[in-house]
RNA sequence: GGGUCGAUGCCCGAGUGGUUAAUGGGGGCGGACUGUAAAUCCGCUGGCUACGCCUACGCUGGUUCAAAUCCAGCUCGGCCCA
């Protein structure tokens, strides 16, 4: 078997270190490198399970992973169960919280499931999924001590994030300093030929580098992918700014935060995400939006599903009727205790976050039952008659269907 | 270890004994508008099956009729010194 720099593994990179581009040596050009290999070369990709969701932002470089898997390569995942309970520091202006051990095992279970329709799971040979805590936790001292002879504070400050943090007078603990050590460690561990990030990790796979060659290994090369813009469209892509579309999210939830995307931001989308050559996509704005949301879904729960999305969205959101029975989220009444104050029954069946927020969104007109907008506060419903089969709304796209059972 | 300054709601940031969930901004959520978004305008932005009741200004106590505001101790952080 041939390998080489093809386009699929081309397309969106944004860097890729070491790169002399007419060099013909193995180990300053990835296409050589490719073109001289005589296997399967071992692609990394780590991801520290912190939380319990992975989105679209996380998904690129898993994508990349998927495309050398498709060209014959290996594909390392490696879980950070080890540095999640410490925190990547990068692009972070604080630290962060130090997560348990249960924890860290459940959002694994959880990032697996997520990631199963990207990642070719079944072809033997493609896949190696680690977890870092294999070779860390059993470093002692003295092979600690080794990692921290390779580097110097300047270069650990000169890192941005520290450097800001410093600057501004911000705390930095001294274990954050060895969260670029471990990272880099995982590469010698794993005897990695490719590491994938995002451009923010360009300096925890460089410490990668350095220390693949105090160990006697070939150092990888970097392959680093943009990182995405949130559906704020200026931010990045991040839980904590709340501008983040979760892989696990409903069809409908995926296909309407997909079909806003700013028009500034979606031939990123389209390049990132997507496969769609980028030459042939419709001129119209909101053609492109659809487009995008339509295959996007289409990825993750087939394309049936993402055709029947899209006309019940348009149903929903355009004609202001709740359609698809399948697609808004059931409730069962038999959870509910008769009368029902409406506040009550809002903030119960997920809505609203409180029942005080539910007030205040029912006396800001927000809710409607059966496409009636409902305004008084004190509305209550006296049988599940009133409400089954009912489809409660908040805002534009916010519903729950209340079912008998 | 010593000195000094600081800690307010999702975030930033006012407030320095007394109608009050606590000015203002950001963000978020709703409404109007638009091709979605953005921009703009308006409203909301502790909790509780609620005409009332709880919990809130780092923590714990104290002074007072009354404290985010005064006092003490503690915890955590910045800076300076060692």
């Amino acid at each position: 078997m041939t390998y080489s720099w093809s386009p699929a593994l081309q397309r969106g990179v944004s860097d890729i270190f070491p790169n002399l581009p007419d060099s013909t040596d193995p180990a300053e050009n990835i296409a050589a490198r490719l073109q001289q290999a005589s296997r399967p070369l071992r692609i990394k990709f780590g991801i520290d399970p912190t939380g319990s969701d992975v989105h679209l932002g996380h998904s690129i470089p898993i994508r990349k992973l998927r495309a050398f898997q498709d060209q014959g390569h290996t594909a390392v995942l490696i879980f950070g169960d080890f540095t999640a309970r410490i925190g990547d520091p990068t692009g972070k202006s604080e630290v962060r919280r130090q997560l348990s051990e249960a924890d860290v095992a459940a959002n694994v279970k959880t990032y697996i499931e997520q990631i199963r329709p990207i990642l070719d799971f079944d072809t033997p040979e493609r896949l190696e999924i680690r977890h870092n805590s294999e070779w860390l936790a059993q470093l002692d001292l003295s092979k600690i001590l080794q990692l921290l002879t390779t580097m110097t504070v300047g270069q650990m400050l000169a890192k941005e994030g520290f450097s800001d943090r410093y600057s501004k007078g911000n705390p930095i603990f001294l274990h954050e300093f060895l969260y670029p050590l471990m990272q880099g460690y995982d590469s010698v561990a794993v005897e990695a030929d490719v590491e994938i990030g995002g451009t923010d990790q360009k300096f925890n796979i460089a410490v990668g580098r350095d220390l693949q060659r105090v160990f006697g290994q070939k150092p990888q090369f970097g392959l680093l992918m943009p990182i995405l813009l949130g559906t704020d469209g200026v931010q990045k892509m991040s839980k904590s700014l709340n501008n983040y579309v979760g892989l696990a999210e409903n069809p409908v939830s995926l296909y309407s935060k997909l079909e806003k995307i700013a028009d500034s931001s979606i031939e990123q989308y389209f390049e990132l995400l997507t496969d769609l050559p980028l030459d042939e996509l419709p001129q119209a704005p909101r053609d492109r939006q659809k487009l995008l949301a339509l295959d996007i879904v289409g990825q993750f729960h087939g394309k049936a599903a993402a055709q029947q999305t899209q006309e019940a969205v348009i149903a929903m959101i355009k004609e202001g009727k709740a359609a698809d029975t399948e697609l808004v989220p059931e409730f069962s009444l038999t959870q509910i205790q008769f009368p029902v104050k409406l506040f009550y029954l809002l903030s119960i069946c997920g809505l609203c976050s409180s029942s005080s927020d539910a007030r205040r969104q029912i006396q800001g007109g927000a809710v409607k039952l059966d496409g009636q907008k409902i305004s008084e506060v004190d509305w209550a419903a006296a049988t599940p008659e009133q409400l089954e089969a009912k489809v409660l709304q908040v805002g534009k796209k916010k519903f729950v269907r209340f079912v008998a059972t």
